[in-house]
DNA sequence: ACCTGAACACCGTTCAAGT
DNA sequence: ACCTGAACACCGTTCAAGT
């Protein structure tokens, strides 16, 4: 039971836990390693806890409910008077290069809900996670079908799919690394893609790129398996 | 120590353990969940594996290794004679859709390597799921660069991400899922987009869908949050 | 009022004892 | 030769005792 409380250490028990969560896991995480780096018993925790799952997940869902507040104020389309005459494909980009920064200056909250809590009745919070992505994702896009911006076939689940699953493989991409990588690029690659696609010039399609083209190239050098 | 083996014993542990790791994840999986799904002591586990961790290891490098296997022969390029005169979109796509129904007819190891082995030595493997992936699609989008297809502007490792960022979001869907999603519309869709992009029709792009457009618009059904 | 640390329960692992 | 289950260690949680 949280029981009375010394606000102050309540803070460093925070502190210290979102930094073990995101080490280990919920599982993984000893109570004993929260309380160490804070400098307490053991039993000291058990004053302002209910228990290590409890604090999981509130801190989880405190970073998904900041998440969701950001989604709405930066959210993947523009709704700000600075969008009005701004391309559709700009504000996606626009939007997708906040979002980045904004998980970036919360990795730690991002490590700690990606490291996730497999195995316990707490292991949809990661999912939770994605979900609030894919859900911003996908309003935006609705929106955007309704403005007939958007091949019809193309349905929004799949769009809102294919961007998450790129934020989420950064995501992870910024967990790993120790500088902020570079965004800038990336989403100007998602914004060429979304406007003409990958391939070189549209009007060479159909004529050019069968395997016999591939295929009579050398092998690439061998970077993957 | 895993000593002698019975190994009619071993085969019943091992798809016990599949099961129970893709439902619990390493840490969370009891050993007396699997010896009593299998139907013996506790105890016998250790005449047949090291450890619950090393049985882990084991099954999911296999896992990966069979992966990596698939890969190498319906990889994200195709290599074999029926790809000659494809476009390379449709060898994609036509690999893609190898590859996810091979993830379905495997979709309990899937979930075994999905749930992962957070704050444990074996983190890693989930990671390395995942690389499997990314370093196939890397190596074709390399081939494809080299045959001068793709936009010079895009680099090999953003597509090879965007491609690797659907994929996973796809396999934990069908790892929720019961019965076999219908994948062909969704690679269809994504072949969409490396040709033509997502938006209506190139000639209209910069003239009309600016905000203004946007926001002109009734907000659509809030499918989302 | 707040904190400590011994004690208890649970589960991974071991091993002496069964068949 | 193979399996069992009691015993041990580790860690989440509790609680009687300190200050």
């Amino acid at each position: 039971m949280a029981r009375q409380a010394n606000p102050n250490l309540q803070g460093q028990l925070l502190d210290a836990a979102v930094t073990v969560f995101a080490e280990r896991g919920l599982l993984a995480a000893k109570v004993s390693d929260i309380t160490d780096l804070a400098g307490v018993s053991k039993g000291a925790f058990y004053l302002h806890f209910e228990s290590k799952e409890a604090l999981y997940e509130q801190m989880c869902r405190q970073f998904i409910a900041d998440l969701t507040g950001h989604l709405a104020g930066h959210g993947s389309l523009l709704c700000g008077p600075e969008a009005l005459g701004m391309h559709v494909v700009d504000q996606l980009a626009t939007a997708d290069e906040a979002l980045l920064d904004w998980l970036w200056q919360r990795r730690v909250h991002l490590q700690m809900v990606l490291a996730g809590a497999a195995g316990t009745p707490l292991a949809h919070l990661s999912d939770e996670f994605i979900e609030a992505i894919e859900n911003s994702m996908l309003a935006s896009i609705e929106r955007m079908h309704c403005a007939s911006c958007v091949e019809p076939m193309l349905t929004s689940q799949f769009l809102a799919a294919m961007a998450t699953g790129l934020i989420v493989m950064y995501a992870r991409k910024l967990v790993q690394s120790r500088e902020r990588p570079a965004v800038t690029r990336d989403v100007h690659h998602f914004r060429r893609i979304m406007m003409l696609g990958a391939l070189l010039t549209p009007d060479q399609l159909d004529t050019l790129w069968t395997s016999a083209a591939i295929h009579a190239v050398p092998a690439a050098a061998p970077s993957a398996h």
